[in-house]
DNA sequence: TGAATAAGTGGCAAAAAGGCCACATATTCA
DNA sequence: TGAATATGTGGCCTTTTTGCCACTTATTCA
């Protein structure tokens, strides 16, 4: 078959749908829970004493990362305890912690 | 000495601030810009003519990732060249599109 | 079944983010 | 110096995101 033009030369990622896993990830409350859920699963009022964040407000940032795959959740009983499914998110802890730790000459970040 | 409570045991990473650095990144635009800047520094037009995209709008964007300590920039004439100044932050592609490629089941996204 | 506990959803107002225009600033070179 | 090129900034408006309240749904157990 005639070797066409390589369209889609080195395929670019797929920003827009990377940049929703990452918006995902994106918020303090947020972080805190993946960090939490990193070390065990939680409930989901569990993660709303921890953050000190109102429980609906919680149940809508776990949503948010469920609907992302991030995290998954399984019944125990009347609590539904939630778990991180891609652990890999938390290499982003230690290189955001790297661009905080090395910040650009003269950047009040 | 007495072994008080560990007040900020495991001192918890800086979530407000990592997650500046995450939203930073969380954005299609800005997605695009790094990947392309991790092949090498770029112009400010170069970048708009890349994405599409005003040249003030992708001005605030590199703005934005600079005050991050994401992007740097040295002058070359009249043009700013732009450049990554910590590389490690393209590790984000990899594990978001190992996110997004294991989807949680039935999540749409 | 009905009370108790746990959690999700719709709605709404406030706050933040995005995008583009007009204008200001910086650098080069004739 | 003045035109030309490259880029940053202040507004200003639109869209998205947040957070909490009231209310609904789900599960357990007496």
């Amino acid at each position: 078959m005639s070797q066409t033009l390589p369209l889609v030369a080195a395929v670019p990622p797929d920003f827009l749908q990377q940049a929703r896993v990452l918006k995902a990830l994106a918020h303090p409350v947020r972080l805190q829970l993946v960090h939490r859920l990193h070390q065990g699963e939680c409930s989901v009022n569990g993660l709303a004493a921890l953050t000190e964040m109102d429980r609906t407000t919680v149940s809508k940032h776990l949503a948010l990362l469920k609907r992302c795959g991030i995290v998954g959740e399984r019944r125990a009983g009347t609590t539904l305890l939630h778990y991180l499914r891609t652990p890999c998110v938390v290499q982003f802890f230690a290189c955001a912690a790297q661009v905080v730790e090395d910040p650009a000459p003269g950047s009040p970040l």
